[in-house]
DNA sequence: CACTTCTTGAACTGATCAGTCCAAGATGGG
DNA sequence: CCCATCTTGGACTGATCAGTTCAAGAAGTG
């Protein structure tokens, strides 16, 4: 086999960063992942680099793919900001949801374990996680609200958003889940109401 | 040195505590306890028992600890239950601006890493877990509010006091902090308020 | 069909892990 | 002052970790 690889990258890709998003990277072995993408040790070293390298081409590849979502379901707030809002945790909510991928959030809880990572690591996933906010104020302010109560809205909903993936982790029912966001919901659509 | 033991088993143990909630079950070693603790791997074993038992009786520690706090915060529910939540809350916030004490939240990220746990501790951790929000459901009720919406406001609330260790970590300030929760309070003085 | 090129699997290295064991030594009772 | 008792420190075990090395062998080229 010479001048041809054995495997789909995308593939792999997705393979690895679903074992780093059920296990953590602390307690995701290069034998978990070998096991996972089905490759052998010295061809994920010679093709995807070492596990640092690795692992941050898996949290690029989880926020560029939930990033896109996100910013599609926002796409329609200059029109209606409750509904992108709204649109904005089923995209996190429908993730949860999802048999096919592992509850929790490769971000939230990458920036949790951020102070066992590598510094330049735990720098990148913090950068990953910052992205929100400003998706969500350059949305709400689209929409119609003030540069403050974007500010501050933006930085609860990122807030409730992450919580939702702990939450699920923890065993809360999708019902529970749906209150939390719709508390933030109605506060927003009250916020938006001129006369309230 | 017979039968007298050579350490003070709170200061240990509050140690050991603070060593599990700044890096995590995994990424805390069995030397790392013993450097934190001042004890030998073998004083650790014979006094408090294995890695896992010793994790335990942090988790109850810090569970009691902050749990009496909050417990505390919403004992003037029923005169005032927007004050009382703000209390709350406020219980999160100084910890995580207390410097004598590692940001983020044991139980949160214990949750997050409840998949790699042994499945007896990850059950216990959620269960600690779930104290929060019955504490908060009956605040909510005894300051006034029907059923569903404390049911609401209890789930909603323990969320967005999680997601406030998640965001300190991952640098958010303060300030923004202080703007996340109040959002919530905002949302609950409101839902409180009979005429709106 | 032969030769070059690259992937691949498995063995190996040194470090670190949780957990065990035991001799050394300190203390309190007699 | 001596002995029994218990804590303590350090050495040890087997497992697992990330990362390296290398021979075997398959594909492409002529």
């Amino acid at each position: 086999m010479a001048g041809k690889k054995q495997f789909d990258m995308d593939t792999v890709l997705d393979a690895a960063m679903i074992q780093f998003w059920r296990s953590g990277y602390a307690d995701t072995s290069l034998d978990d992942l070998s096991r996972a993408t089905g490759l052998n040790r010295s061809s994920i070293y010679s093709s995807l680099g070492d596990k640092d390298a690795l692992f941050l081409r898996c949290l690029d590849r989880y926020a560029t793919r939930y990033g896109d979502k996100f910013d599609a379901a926002l796409s329609c707030a200059a029109e209606d900001p409750v509904a992108a809002v709204r649109a904005f945790f089923d995209v996190t909510l429908r993730r949860i949801a999802d048999p096919a991928v592992p509850d929790g959030c490769l971000m939230a809880q990458s920036v949790m374990a951020s102070p066992a990572l590598s510094p330049s690591v735990a720098e990148h996933v913090k950068e990953l996680f910052g992205l929100q906010r400003p998706r969500l104020r350059t949305a709400l302010k689209a929409g119609g609200m003030s540069d403050e109560n974007a500010e501050d809205f933006a930085v609860h909903i990122a807030a409730v958003n992450q919580s939702l993936a702990v939450m699920g982790r923890a065993g809360s029912s999708p019902e529970q889940l749906r209150a939390i966001v719709g508390v933030t919901v109605d506060a927003l659509a009250r916020a938006l109401r001129p006369v309230g």
